[in-house]
DNA sequence: GATGAATGAGGCTTCATTCAT
DNA sequence: CATGAATGAAGCCTCATTCAT
């Protein structure tokens, strides 16, 4: 009786708009002010009131991870791009894990809150998170079989090194040098055989 | 001209007494609670004023700062201490950085301001941190001297891997293996031979 | 398209079925949590809309006064048990208030909009309320003819007192003698001879 | 150097005048809006910081107790007064009782906090009711020492019973005459003779 | 009939910092 | 010098109720 024919019941055509304005005004917001802004503030920005933020998104992190699936999408395609690409296993773990770091910049201060999700893991971004240690785990245990990395290096421990590397960049550090350089030891401190040696 | 000889004011003594007396409390307070806690609170459980806390400290990096000195010390010491060893220049270099970490973990969440302090420029913490960065070049120089260490890494780099270590241990990760994980691949990533390897 | 013969609306049936779950989830959701809890929280927890919950009982009095109703039953048979039993009217009528002290502690927190109701009148309680006083009214009428209760009692203080008695056990207050006291307390002051005099 | 000449410091005469200032308004307010109503209107109202409110009262009960003491002294020279006044024992009880329950209505609402606060005993109210128990106590003893009023009555039922009758004439009840008609009940609830009878 | 999204005021609380005393 | 009162914006979150679908 509805007009259905398939499984779209009502899909709350303004539910939609709300949700996905909130999400745009959110990351507008969270890339200028960063991670830790205010909610409230928010669903003012986005001219809604505070319970229909709360009722799409029930924490932060849970906006958060919503924000993040969009570049979860991204950042899944580049795996798939990096896989897809003529070099060597090693070198796979190397882009893998620029690209984690990339996404892990996208907003000043989310690596925080993606590093206490992973001790938390009731965290609606664990899930996030444990996708793409999966995925690093992946990569890494092709560039060991391949010898390229240490054997005794874990998918996690790299994970949490692209977060640690992400935070350092976090704050305004002017120091664009630095970030290089920590991608670069992070490498080398990975690989059986440094990338510049 | 102080409360030495005779009218004997009680100035200097109360100022001091009151100064040390907070920093006890802060650095007691700020193992419980961490470096974020209320400063309110320190300055009640002080037993003094909060324009007291103030005056002695105009910013919690200042607070912060002072407190730090005491440990300052203790990491200098121990700089000290490793300059002494009968090691080779790299291991030096790995047990100073040891040392860093350690120091960089004395409160949870310190290795953010410290961080912050870095491209602040103007905060109270970057006195301390330059002394450090400085330490970390001077051990660092010798390991590259003798072929120890990648020529390409500096010292300001090391620092930011150790906070960036000591921030990655600051969630109750429970997961201690992930920390030893992450300072061997921090050595394994300045060093010219991994450590593990 | 649906599930019955023909035509078949499932108007009545899921009305029916609607409402009858609403209660008993608010039942039960009352029991745990006081008649204070949130209405959003009940109609999630059966399974329906706000809106319908609203549909079904207007306000939270309604659906408290429809809740009632079948304790109400029991209240009545307790009632006709009452007159059945081989006892003078004033014990008829000590026994009646027991009973209505039970019935309204039912719920944490009813007392209190069950006094309301008393003044409001407009109320879906006030009904409710309404028959129980008559009720008390013709067991104290009964005990006043046989001289067990004073002259100048009415029907609607006792049942007041009732309310209060039931409200002051309300707080988990730990003390169950101060129960037994205040209803002892509550029939010596209407029966003309106290019962442990 | 003060005014003083003894111990006091400096009163700080603009929080005393804050405090009192705030208490005037929070009895205004509570008077008209019950004691439900809300701190940071009292706040705005009283022409101060939220935060100046709660430092000088951490929590509604406390500022209830605050304003209570006030009519504490009221109370207790009532106590004062009934001591002197050339009637038995048992009108005493009786007049302290309806002193009590006149206490208890002060405010609209202010029943259901003094009960919590019995049972939780961490409130600032407790020990204010604690003190009217024990006086009711007092009075309770010298009735039946006298004969005058049941021997299993204790000072906190009756206190309670106060509360509650004090609770029951809560809502605007327009019945004035069931006021009346509980305390009377009440009365003879715990007297021996019926004041009625 | 049912749904559940939206509202949006309103509650409580915290805190860095200033400034009169 | 020390005090601690005052500020007051912000934060987070809840909920009864309405209404478009």
């Amino acid at each position: 009786m509805d007009e259905t024919g398939m499984g779209a019941r009502k899909p709350r055509m303004d539910a939609q708009r709300n949700r996905s304005h909130i999400l745009e005004v959110a990351e507008q917001f969270f890339s200028e002010q960063g991670v830790a802004g205010s909610l409230d503030a928010i669903a003012k920005r986005a001219g809604v009131g505070a319970g229909t933020l709360y009722r799409h998104f029930a924490s932060r992190d849970a906006l958060l991870a919503a924000l993040l699936q969009a570049r979860d999408q991204e950042l899944d395609a580049r795996r798939a791009a990096i896989q897809r690409e003529e070099v060597d296993s090693t070198e796979r773990l190397a882009r893998w894990l620029d690209a984690l770091i990339d996404w892990v910049t996208a907003f000043d201060g989310l690596p925080a809150p993606l590093r206490d999700a992973l001790s938390e893991d009731g965290s609606p971004l664990s899930l996030t998170c444990q996708g793409f240690i999966t995925t690093t785990e992946e990569f890494l245990r092709a560039a060991q079989h391949d010898g390229g990395a240490h054997p005794w290096v874990r998918g996690r421990d790299l994970f949490l090194s692209a977060l640690a590397t992400g935070w350092v960049s976090g704050a305004a550090m002017a120091d664009d040098s630095s970030a290089q350089a920590l991608r670069a030891m992070m490498r080398s401190g990975w690989a059986i055989r440094g990338n510049r040696e």
